[in-house]
DNA sequence: CTCGCGCTTTTTGAATTCATAATGGCTGCA
DNA sequence: TGCAGCCATTATGAATTCAAAAAGCGCGAG
């Protein structure tokens, strides 16, 4: 199964299992953030909260508290007296968090173009060429993987905290969507294309080039994803109103 | 006491008294975001977690949930075993949080620019009015809170809900260091009259005009602020190591 | 007089319990 | 045979309970 490749911000979204912390609910937050980011749990499923708590070995107190703070990141829905189901991917948000992300996209490529340390470069550097391997291999699930991170790491490298934060809380909304993006499958090479620019921009510190590469990138990937969006709605519409099935209501 | 005011967005951040809502989880939440917000308590405070609960007329079990909530929007610093503070003010986070903030100004003003509608500038014409009563009436309080609301609503009128959530929880940020927007007195008229041009471009539907103009004004602001802050900070740095009081382990 | 140690009290984290709302199945009637 | 209404079951929301950790304190030694 995937995994999602976070860093450790304030709340500790990092690693998935068991973990050095002083209370569950700090256990359970990151592992149940994990089972949501990967998709273990389709969207719209039900969250059967006995089962987690058999799973996490925990009472049903942390890992309810667990669901409200997931709630309020926007990945489960609480519905008052009938329980928390996985919050359903709207895929007319999927636009409207490209845009949002393009603006960030462009402060961090002015950022990172004047403020990237040497180590910062070349760290990404590392990331780069993996990703260069990973498309060698056509190994799909790595690329995203560590496209991810590398656009996570560039954020670092703008030097601000605040805005490698909200990145990546709009990573982890994209990240619901990437049933899509295993369609996306020709734009591999695109999109390596896109980040040898931008790593010669990143190089060369040359700030303004950097945001638009960054920018642009994030355009035609979020143009993209919005095509395999729109084929797989079309490829589910046609067969017709489906019977519900017993555990759709 | 001042009153932010917000929108109603998912999880219900909206008006703070008494609601509609079917979990006390809802009902504590927003009224707890609102007691922080209000800097009721002052950052660094311990929370009274049985003294809220006798305050909402709750048990604890929904106030602690609530107090996760807050923690992972970073109002509130949950210490295991040793209760929860208002998260300090992180004086050094103002510079970042402007910056990030810059750059969803700028796509504000791109979007809303093509996209306001005609009684999204008639709204945002009467809250400028508005604007313009305080400032004659140099009602500071008034005019923070308006201007907080003109922002918001020009958000909105970007027809980008994802952007416009983003743009309100850096606000609510923004928010807690009014402390030091009192000292910014001088700057009223100043900030009254970029708002005049951001008006006139926003009529005039001058999209990169107006980027460049709520860019700006978002630069200045923050710049202001900036410097209110050190003034206060100069001005408490040389009274020297204060014993510690009992209050204050 | 000050500091350190141990005890008591308070507070916290989490499990459990309890009341209530929702769900599912059954019976009886059309 | 199909469906409407009622009851049993289950799951949820919230209070309560319990164990453990921290904070407060009082005593005694240096």
């Amino acid at each position: 199964m995937e995994r999602l490749p976070t860093t450790d911000t304030s709340d500790a979204t990092g690693f998935d299992d068991e973990r050095s912390a002083a209370t569950l609910h700090d256990i359970v937050v990151p592992q149940l953030r994990a089972i949501l980011l990967d998709g273990e749990l389709p969207a719209g499923a039900r969250i059967p909260e006995a089962e987690l708590c058999a799973r996490f070995g925990v009472s049903r107190t942390p890992l309810r508290e667990a669901l409200k703070v997931m709630a309020a990141e926007g990945f489960v829905t609480l519905r008052p007296n009938r329980g928390a189901v996985v919050a359903p991917v709207d895929r007319g948000a999927l636009g409207p968090i490209f845009e949002t992300k393009g603006a960030l996209e462009r402060l961090i490529g002015l950022l990172a173009g004047e403020r990237a340390s040497d180590s910062d470069v070349a760290e990404l550097d590392a990331l780069h060429a993996a990703l260069g391997a990973a498309l060698q291999r056509d190994d799909h699930a790595a690329y995203t993987r560590l496209n991810f991170s590398f656009h996570q790491r560039l954020a670092q490298a703008a030097g601000n905290p605040v805005l490698a934060q909200s990145y990546e809380a709009l990573q982890h909304k994209i990240w619901r969507y990437r049933f899509a993006v295993n369609e996306v499958t020709d734009r591999l090479a695109e999109s390596y294309r896109e980040h040898e620019r931008i790593m010669i921009a990143l190089r060369a510190r040359t700030r303004l080039d950097l945001a638009e590469r960054l920018e642009d990138h994030n355009r035609l990937t979020g143009e993209a994803m919005a095509r395999a969006l729109a084929r797989i709605s079309a490829a589910e519409a046609p067969q017709g109103r489906r019977r519900k099935t017993k555990r759709e209501a």
